[in-house]
DNA sequence: AATGAATGAGTGTTCATTCAT
DNA sequence: TATGAATGAACACTCATTCAT
């Protein structure tokens, strides 16, 4: 009781701890998966790069497949913040939207290990949704303020294609789209949100 | 004698055969790796895909390694096609050459199964030389005869720089080399084939 | 009909290859078995050091058990002349006899290649009785002659004597027996000879 | 405070475990690989003899092969023991260590497992000098006070020995020193200790 | 009869995951 | 909660044996 102020402040300091654990598992996770795979990186390299021990991974993560979806999140942050930098002369928002979407069916078509998890879509696409979205519902906004398209809710049109991105990146690794289509799949994903496909078709591959 | 034709005949049935073992379990491991990678990717299924016994397959390859190795040239060979392709309206043979060089680069510090396979890199390189090498060298003459390169021996110049490409992909995925340096490292290469560096900065990426 | 005499010549070639290869084969079985253990010698090697196709040992041997027992008879010949070397200078044929059985034994229970077959204890003992009889059963007539034994039927008693040896060794390897009893039982099987169990004790180990 | 007890018992229990799972399969690897040779032991079969997982083995010992060199560490330290009980009434130590020479030598050219192992001869000179070094570096000490050796010291002679009764091993497995001529080296080995050679000859095979 | 390619059962080994401490 | 030893399923690879030629 009289050590309830002592408790707080362990209390902080466990919360501290697992929030640095779950962020060097993550950070260590990203490094080796990244450099040899996901299924070539084990459990123990990653668990020894963040310093932890064999069994505390799965403290923090209920299995290696959650773990890699954890690092896809990373990637998927990383992957927005290269784009934003890639477009940030762009002063059209409908085309640094358009670039974007691009760019993140290309890393999803070829990046093998986006490749493995894509079959967990639905997790993928709410990832998606949650890490790319600032950036893409703001450009979004902007190109709605633009007049370059025409929608009330931003956020729902995200929503969707963040899951429609998914579903035709399954669509093209299963060979049932061909990968010279994808471009035209980005173009109709566009015009969801009331571009004309023409003009998208113009825009999207000139940056 | 009657027995001669037979002979040519029978020799004839188990020399087809395997060739064609060989073919399905390469294209098998095709298909199985590009989708998996290679660590996910096993040799039963590879094996069942080619309908041959799990066995077998060692009697073609001595390692799984050794199949990847053949896949991976498989790979070099439709990345030599996708150039031609993609350079199909390109008169410039130094553009051409330029940007295979560049495309060759990319995949080999971002494809997986590429940089998964860079530890052998003597194969490597000897595969690259052997499989690319009849575009580059006809791409290299071209620009000799075009006035842009000027060197007496392109197949030389070829072997040479396939050796330079997985040295180069070796250096960037150490991290020795900055990825943002790649285009430099390409132009370096060109360089050797007597092209100034400025000119071939400025032709690379603009294909 | 008239080329039954060049059909009779052509067996004959038949007959000597078959002979040859048989010999080359069990030759060659004996050097790897002998270098590496049954287990570890592969017919694939052992084929190829008779200079033979991996397929063809099998028309000579039903299986690797089959070639590793025709093995050890070569091996129990060997013993044979190697005890008949080691005995030339004693006179006493009882001792000889008695040395021989002791040496056996020795070899069924130490050499692993020898332990590894007795599970196939009639055949062996068979093998036994065919290949060390010659020796065995003069050793017992001389013996016989000498007034040291006395038995009507040499060869019986040798027949006997080799399934006893095998029955001993597998106990022993069982360890249901004392490798310290092996002295004892070597006496026993003399006793069912008829010589007396003292006079054996003290000769057998003093050669 | 009171938890410090608790955590050495517990500690305490984790490493008696750890020592009794070794054990356990040292002695099973043992019986096993006795029984039928190193090639037919299955590590899951031993695995089970320990009462332990199929994975379970690797977490004592990366390999087979080295746990089969565990099973011979105790093997030479049961050799040792016989050799002791052989000798028990053997006064001259000399002669107890050249019997124990020729006996190692004897083992290491004729027992299949001891020769399947010998290609990893330094760390078999390296058992061989810590598990039988007590035993004969007593011997060499004794027979130097007789006056029967003369070496100021008996464990770099013990040392060198191992090595030499390796390399001695190898050299007649290989064929390239005939069998007949292991009691010469035996001879040799004594001799660095400086024992007259004609005296070591007479002495060895006596007893 | 001889060959050597095909086969698949069997083995050593790895590693994600669990669990006792 | 953190740890690391235990586990067993899964996989690469070997090799005795079969069989088409």
């Amino acid at each position: 009781m009289s050590s309830s102020g002592t408790e707080i402040e362990v209390e902080g300091r466990v919360a501290r701890r697992r929030r640095r654990n779950r962020e060097a598992l993550i950070s260590a996770a990203c490094t080796v998966m990244a450099e040899k795979g996901i299924d070539a990186a084990t459990m123990l390299e990653i668990a020894q790069l963040a310093d932890v021990g064999a069994g505390t991974v799965y403290n923090y993560f209920k299995s290696k497949d959650e773990l890699a979806i954890a690092v896809l999140e990373e990637m998927m942050h990383d992957l927005a913040l290269q784009i934003e930098k890639q477009t940030s002369s762009v002063d059209d928002a409908a085309r640094v939207y358009a670039f974007g979407i691009a760019t993140v069916l290309n890393e999803a078509t070829n990046n093998l290990n986006w490749k493995q998890l894509l079959y967990r879509s639905e997790v993928i696409a709410d990832a998606l949704y949650r890490r790319m979205g600032p950036f893409a519902i703001r450009d979004i906004r902007r190109a709605v303020e633009a007049g370059r398209f025409n929608t009330p809710d931003a956020d729902l049109v995200w929503r969707l294609t963040s899951h429609a991105i998914v579903g035709a990146s399954l669509s093209i690794n299963a060979g049932q789209l061909a990968g010279d289509v994808k471009r035209e799949i980005v173009i109709r994903l566009l015009c969801m949100n009331g571009m004309g496909a023409d003009e998208a078709l113009a825009l999207a591959p000139a940056i």
